[in-house]
DNA sequence: TGACGAATCAAACGTACGATTCAAACACTC
DNA sequence: GAGTGTTTGAATCGTACGTTTGATTCGTCA
């Protein structure tokens, strides 16, 4: 293996570990068996060296999440496509990739949950790469619930992909949080229970309708 | 103002700004204006500050909580408290403190929110404060929602704890993402749509059925 | 006023950081 | 196989870190 990838390798592991700023470049050369000068001569710097680390893996996910959708948009032809296929394109790809047994991938994920509620240098640098995913999913989700005004799809939205990233951040809170009634290691049950919950989530009337259906009680 | 809460105040603003492990004493020390050595006299260490800006305020918080939470099972007597009064409890009094108008109380919701996704040293120093508030909201909402399984509730619960965070974590997030067509000011605003989006999500049938009813169309 | 503990201060401790240098070693083309 | 650009190694740069020290100041009660 190249002294480049094995720099990326051990860089993508310990900033999932330990984070961005509680890594040092000597830890990752030293982890790596390569020279410190190594990083700079490759990637530049230290925040350069991050972006690397996810310009490496971020195209891949993002183009899988794109076509599994397009692919849900295609066989539902007119139709607009169910909610939970969509969320499963949205949501699947991620947690299939977060599960320890995918390696690399696997500390991409925990990385990726956590600078989700990480300001500073490191999320500014690598902000904006998940827009586009963005931009062809905010529609399509609309489409599926229409009746659901804009400004209630962006909250919830928002608090799925704070579920979405507190589940990848850390994949073993689950099981000790559940007191090991659930598993934290099959995505393919994290997947059923994140898209039923976002689902019937994304579903619920906008909560002045609510309201007024309370009153109404 | 004291030393030590000059030290407090501007260590939870600094940690919330910029993470644990990006902010320096030196840094804390210089615009607090005081003497380095004193948060060593003070505290100790700089993890042993980081469980006293804890300490000053989690309490608080928890209490106001557990509080609510009383109270609304006081009112539902016999029968088991609405799910929504329950949601309130246990979401409204982070989300109040957590609107930039509460100061002090702001910052820290903010470090809470992005301490949840970081592991290290600072999570571990941390974690368990909460627990408490756990062990009472859980039951509680399982009365709440009794025909949902012990497990699907853990999972739902833990998602809901992460769209808290990610709100707290960076209450500026939602207006970007919404592009502007929602605040991220307004504590009440951000509840109703918390509660009203939880309340469905725990109510959605286990995956396991809606399969069932998928296969049954 | 004197004394004594609490609080503050400047200075320094040893360590580690990100970055840079430059010569040596390597891989490849002509 | 000489020559070229690429990659490495070890050493060092200046800076910043968390922590410690010992002297000094402050507040308070005898």
């Amino acid at each position: 293996m190249s002294t480049k990838d094995r720099i990326l390798d051990t860089a993508e592991r310990l900033f999932a570990e330990h984070g961005y700023d509680a890594t040092s470049l000597r830890q990752v050369t030293r982890e790596a068996e390569v020279n410190l000068a190594a990083v700079h001569y490759h990637f530049g710097s230290k925040i350069d060296l991050l972006r690397a680390v996810f310009g490496r893996r971020v195209d891949h996910i993002n183009a899988e999440r794109l076509a599994q959708l397009e692919s849900v948009e295609r066989a539902a032809g007119e139709q607009p496509a169910s909610l939970e296929a969509i969320l499963e394109a949205f949501f699947g790809p991620p947690l299939r990739y977060a599960v320890p047994q995918e390696e690399g991938w696997h500390h991409f994920m925990v990385l990726v949950g956590r600078l989700n509620t990480t300001g500073g240098e490191a999320f500014t640098a690598v902000k904006g790469v998940f827009q586009e995913v963005r931009e062809r999913f905010f529609p399509a989700i609309r489409r599926a619930v229409p009746e659901l005004a804009p400004e209630e799809l962006a909250w919830r939205i928002h608090f799925l992909i704070g579920s979405m990233c507190a589940l990848i951040a850390d994949p073993g809170r689950i099981e000790a949080f559940s007191m090991g009634l659930c598993r934290g290691d099959d995505p393919e049950e994290s997947l059923r229970q994140l898209v039923t919950f976002a689902a019937h989530g994304l579903r619920a009337p906008a909560p002045s309708r609510l309201r007024a259906e309370q009153r109404a009680d």
